[in-house]
DNA sequence: ATCAAAATTCAAAGCGCTTTGGAATACCGT
DNA sequence: ACGGTATTCCAAAGCGCTTTGAATTTTGAT
């Protein structure tokens, strides 16, 4: 079924039908409730192609999806993300086209959603220092929102992002108010800008309670469990390990307790973690109380409202700039307690296992 | 810069353009070079819109995910199969539509999608017992395939779906075979096709091993940390708890390992344990020696697979139906030992803690 | 040189919608 | 009843591409 046939059924012009559907005032109302009822019986929908010829727009965003081309890891947090975005075009009429890409590709694929006018503007995924693409996508004026931001830029641009650097500081410094001296970091990847922001804060908080800086107790690697896993063993292995550790994600918290609990540690006595929580769906902190302290904030909301920020630049084009920094709370759970009066008694492991990643 | 403007700079017509950038072989080799050369220098790519009103082809593919509109959960398979979908679209030239829906509005969505005329074919994700949406979208005639089967479905569709019937029997008899007579299943939601599956592999092995089917050895549920958790817990707590538990996927089976020691046992000494493991990217398995053992199927690969397929169906429609049966491999790990002696002495946890989920 | 066949190019129609510029009809006060 | 204004509807153009059917040029054989 086509407007045509449409209108033909109906014995008014396309012109007429399209305008009724489309709510503008032109029409008489009894007419308007004749054709949106035809066209509710007989599961008209105008086609997205027809109608995106003749209006110029695409009712669609782009979201392109780096994948890490070195460890073709796709960003965990990606589907809840996604999900939330999702919620906001569909109320708007808007569809969602996916590209995954590695980064070598990258350049091309914008120049092409452009040139294609396949989308009305694009989120930016997992910004990295000093990104290319927020200059790329500035020459190319195509509408864009960052999730998260990208130091360096020359530009200013719309994003939204979680305040990675306070969230941090807190976390930091409440370990420290909790005695803890020795405190670990198990950072995401340092090219991404919410790692080194995250970074900074935990720098902060422990030079603002006149903590030395120490390189043994920082890691950065991929958000994964084996990392987690990994940068845990080695700080423990250390002469002078930490007492509190905090990581980047669930997913390497995970990790970070294995570690602890392998070495024979109990996790919130002996050592303290914190872990930042995106909320993931598949991956809740604890019921009621919370299993891990975390800085929290879902990566679900944020996918909303940036997909929200979107929608209103592409409205208004002239706009000025729109941010949105989201403060995360800090919860309290149980993997967090005062740091112990002397290093901690190295119970030899329950397990005698040792070894790579689960 | 557009077809016009491009035939107009060559001084060609746009017959002789399009057909010379689009391969046709009546177009002289001197000239197709030199129209070649100035859609590149001109960066032109033609409009997706317009291509697909002409030609009739949407050149996109639709991936409607359902998300439980009572957990709100994404399943985290997720990312890496549409990453996987995604190489085989962008090889061909395709685009990815996606959109998130719960379960209600199925029906709307894939409506909505063939009258509009928005994509060529749909990939049905997650399939659940009696899966209504087969018939429908068999009524439809929109070109579909299945991420899995739907038992129960009364016409032939086009799936792709790893073995988990056999999967989950051999974990099961591989158990059986070290000894173990007391084994857990920590399902997927049984109302989920996969999930029914794996259980007729489980209870399928325990028959053919003369063990009886224990109901309070057998828990079904989203696949989260927390209820691998709950459930191991559970099961741990009975009168005659299991020697070894069989887990739906990794992100469970970070849960069963969470109970198992934090009830003080040993994984793989005092309690075995088998997951299935989708090979997704932040959750490696180990890097030399995998943590757990596990039935392996990448999802990944499923994901280019299934996409392949599917493009298949469209450029045939008229062509018999295909499926692809994919045998998990049964990839040995630490996390699984004979069966102990007598029941494994419940040493007293290390750690007090007793709680809700990681 | 000549003419049919092959190779190459083009003008125009059409895909399904929106929107411009009128045309037709209804309504108002006088 | 009449001119004028609102209201309601419509024909046709246009969005950027592909494709049909025809025109033009080249080629090859005589």
């Amino acid at each position: 079924m086509n407007l045509k046939q449409l209108s033909e059924t109906l014995g008014l012009s396309q012109t007429t039908v399209s305008r009724a559907l489309n709510g503008y005032p032109e029409v008489k109302e009894a007419t308007r409730q004749r054709v949106l009822l035809a066209a509710e019986q007989s599961g008209y929908r105008p086609s997205t192609r027809a109608k995106g010829l003749a209006t110029g727009q695409a009712l669609a965003i782009g979201h392109v999806i780096p994948i890490s081309s070195k460890h073709e890891m796709v960003n965990p947090i990606f589907g809840d993300f996604i999900a939330g975005a999702g919620e906001t075009y569909a109320q708007n009429g808007y569809e969602m086209i996916l590209t995954t890409v590695d980064d070598a590709q990258e350049e091309q694929i914008y120049r092409g959603l452009k040139a294609r006018r396949a989308v009305d503007g694009v989120v930016v995924h997992g910004p990295r220092m000093d990104d290319p693409r927020i200059a790329l996508l500035h020459d190319l004026e195509l509408p864009f929102v960052v999730h998260g931001r990208a130091s360096g830029a020359t530009t200013a641009y719309d994003w939204l992002d979680v305040n990675n650097r306070s969230a941090f500081y807190r976390a930091t410094s409440f370990l420290c108010d909790l005695g803890h001296r020795r405190i670990g970091l198990i950072n995401g990847l340092e090219t991404m800008d919410f790692a080194h922001r995250r970074r900074a804060g935990y720098a902060g908080a422990l030079k603002d309670h006149n903590i030395p800086i120490d390189q043994a107790l920082m890691t950065s690697g991929e958000m994964t469990e084996g990392n987690g896993y990994d940068g845990t063993l080695e700080m423990l292995a250390s002469s002078a390990p930490p007492t509190a550790i905090i990581a980047s994600s669930m997913i390497s918290a995970l990790g970070v307790r294995r570690a602890i609990e392998e070495r024979g540690y109990v996790m919130g006595r002996d050592i303290s973690v914190i872990t930042h929580d995106d909320m993931l769906s598949y991956l809740q902190n604890g019921q009621d109380v919370p299993i891990f302290t975390a800085t929290r904030s879902s990566v679900r909301d944020a996918g909303r409202r940036l997909a929200a920020l979107l929608l209103r630049r592409i409205a208004n084009p002239a706009a000025p700039e729109q941010h949105e920094l989201l403060e995360a709370e800090l919860m309290l759970g149980r993997s967090t307690g005062p740091a112990p009066l002397q290093a901690p008694l190295h119970i030899s492991p329950s397990s005698p296992q040792k070894g790579p990643h689960p």
